[in-house]
DNA sequence: TGAATTTAGTGGTATATGCCACTATATGGG
DNA sequence: CCCATATAGTGGCATATACCACTAAATTCA
């Protein structure tokens, strides 16, 4: 940390955290005109990749690796206008499915037509090939099996 | 979207932000002993970088790539906390520099110990090579020059 | 120099996200 | 069948982060 700026040349979280605020106002200006921020339209299509039946909010929250109150807050803004509906499930009745309203359709789909926009663009910039590349790269740390990894390496290697 | 599972496999952007989430739990949980979230130990690094003069707020969120008056809530805490102050800029009476305090460079000096464990856990886990060219990706999508050119590509490539 | 414009920050409001405490329900033994 | 424990969600609270409107101060320019 001498010579040149920035904490995130050296941590990766702190770099990640970087590129994802600018990434999110990129892709939020661009999904925006649909009323949406990229972070609903995530959840929506997550939760539209379910289907009718809808999904407990568990494994959702455990797809998106976010908590699961976390996961809650979120939904709240989008079940109050109505994009979103909590049903209960059958066999469960602690459980409340998720899954979209017609609306919530309406919207997802709307804003899909956006996103292809945005993530157009990205390919576009940083190249379609180095792009899938790092999905995977950032899958990889997604990946419960990195989160075992991370906190397995309990004795600090000489890194 | 039909075979798999994830939107993130197809959208960088929830792609970026579900590792931010996971990589954000990793790195919180190992700085935690020191009182400091890793977002918090990122901006305190950044804010030491600037010296014992500190630096007017503007570039400071310039370099974190984050909105100015984002920065302005993101620091309440910290200088609540006695950690960060804010002192008058000697020409410009609108700029208010940010410098750590005696207390702030202890506690950033204490989380870095830590912080150098996780970045250690996450190198060997993720390779030192390709983390470290990870963070080079990371800073390419960060940069303005990455964002002028994502704003520039209005015109929908057949990508 | 004085008015118009730009720039630095602040404060309000809204979403994003995590932790903890708590409720309701389900499940696994005795 | 009843209790101890585990599981799904909710609600409160705190930080992270964005946008907008607004204030104060600097800068530009006629």
């Amino acid at each position: 940390m001498s010579e040149t700026d920035g904490v995130w040349q050296h941590c990766a979280n702190s770099a990640i955290r970087r590129a994802a605020r600018q990434l999110g106002q990129l892709y939020d200006d661009v999904i925006a005109p649909s009323g949406l921020k990229g972070t609903q339209f995530s959840l929506l299509s997550q939760i539209a990749f379910y289907g009718t039946n809808g999904t407990p909010l568990k494994p959702l929250a455990e797809a998106l690796v976010m908590d699961l109150s976390a996961l809650g807050h979120t939904l709240k803004p989008l079940t109050r206008d109505g994009l979103v509906e909590l049903i209960p499930d059958d066999t469960d009745r602690r459980v409340r499915r998720a899954r979209l309203t017609a609306l919530g359709v309406r919207k997802q789909e709307e804003a899909l037509a956006l996103w292809r926009e945005a993530q157009g663009r990205f390919d576009t910039v940083f190249g379609a090939e180095r792009s899938a590349e790092m999905r995977s790269l950032l899958g990889f740390i997604s990946s419960p099996d990195f989160a075992k990894a991370f906190r397995a390496t309990k004795p600090k290697p000489g890194a």
